[in-house]
DNA sequence: CATAAAATCAACAAAAAGCAACACTAAGTG
DNA sequence: CACTTAGTGTTGCTTTTTGTTGATTTTATG
């Protein structure tokens, strides 16, 4: 039992996966002193080692929306990093139920002392066990496909609150129609979240933005400050009329 | 006992982790005295004693979630295992917010057309997202300790309904006082589920069952139908009065 | 499959913490 | 006053922990 061994469990409980670099510098030690340390805990069994970092004991149930989860992980991974260092300690977010945002709410575990609003099960869940955060969910009945709530309860504790930021995603985002979503519930949500957000940040990854068809896709309405939008990677020539439609930030 | 012992508990008890140094300073004595009236606090299990430095002695029950979730895993699966064949595909479950709870609610994942309706974020994100199940999220505020609201709204939405099961954990079982929890808010969650449930199933492993030191802990109240106790192993001798509280059923 | 990059491991040296022994003080006791 | 006892600081030595270095293994990539 070292000093360390109770922070390590807890970061790795709460984090899933943490890479040895991460720990140390978590920790403000060596790699090889984190590699010492997690020893033990590898041979009793209460964490798994794996080639540069460590897992949280694998629970064998995981997996149905981890799939849609785990598409483009490293770009997502990537844009959610970056909208982490957007938002500070201390304020306040609302976040919609997209995969993306999934993403964004790991990343904002570190921050501390955010008050959170969200309609998605899976966003709470991440947020709510943080120490000092504030976290209202927003809604009753839960749908399968993300696990998030559009009920008349939502739309009520969304438009009670007043937050410094909005993450959005979208399904596509065209030059004209600007960003899109699937269906008019979704639509309502985001214009919800973005009515009360000071700043709106979408987070987009290069799959939403390629070709132009959006048929059955439904546009999320202007807001009252041009949003920003936060990518991984640059996209093609259309970028004067994006522009128009959001301040690109890029996640590189 | 020392005049010491007392300040070097609460400090400890207060800053989690205190060095030897530290200690030092603040009494006004050398490390050396530190060692030596740290040591019997540590032989009789007060304390914990780790290179360098004191913490507090690990208590499982005010970890933080994911660590608590960890805690004794093999047991709680298995518990959660036996759950799982008591309530058939297409039963309504409503399900608290204990650790145990989030592994019923992981092996539950296999069940299909279930209706739910849970106060736990982790439970409701676990199982919201199964196709064709019908998931109602109690509360709006949630709390760190566990994820979970005990509002107004959650008691409200958990009253609205009527379920086939509940599943509740406790903090301890006591065979005069019965299932006992820390908090009010917890004890009234769990009679409000009991209360619509036409069968409460309480999941227990053997830690909640072994001594009778309980103060500060809450009974919750009797159900009207006699509960049933999952259990990971034979428990001792007090079976006669426990087999009061609830029909004991083995995981094994 | 070859190569490069990243992660691991073993070994050693330096720093930090622990420990045993001894000396000193202060209070109580005959 | 001599003696005991409990509590404490100091000293020197031992043990534990940690960072560094360089060789070795694993993983990723063309």
């Amino acid at each position: 039992m070292t000093k360390y061994d109770q922070e390590i469990l807890n970061a790795v409980a709460l984090r899933g996966t943490l890479s040895v670099s991460e720990l140390s510098d978590m920790l403000g030690v060596s790699d090889q002193t984190i590699r010492r340390i997690v020893k033990p805990l590898v041979d009793a069994g209460k964490v798994d080692k794996i080639h540069g970092a460590i897992q949280s004991v694998s629970n064998p149930m995981t997996a149905p929306f981890q799939v849609r989860f785990q598409h483009n992980r490293a770009a997502k991974a990537k844009i959610a990093s970056r909208i982490f260092d957007l938002i500070p300690d201390g304020a306040s977010v609302a976040i919609d139920a997209g995969s993306s945002s999934g993403y964004v709410a790991q990343a904002l575990q570190m921050r501390r002392q955010l008050t959170v609003v969200t309609n998605s099960a899976f966003v709470a869940s991440t947020l709510s066990m943080i120490e000092g955060n504030r976290v209202y969910f927003a809604g009753t009945l839960l749908r399968a496909y993300d696990g998030a709530s559009y009920d008349r309860s939502a739309f009520d504790t969304v438009e009670r609150l007043q937050v410094d930021f909005c993450v959005l995603t979208a399904a596509h985002v065209h030059p004209d129609r600007g960003f899109l979503v699937a269906e008019q519930c979704e639509a309502d949500m985001a214009q919800a979240m973005g009515t009360i957000a000071h700043q709106v940040i979408f987070a987009v990854d290069h799959s939403k933005l390629g070709g132009t068809e959006t048929t059955g896709l439904l546009s999320i309405g202007r807001f009252k400050r041009q949003p920003w939008m936060v990518v991984d990677q640059a996209f093609p020539e259309d970028s004067g009329q994006i522009r128009d439609l959001a301040k690109v930030i890029h996640a590189d």
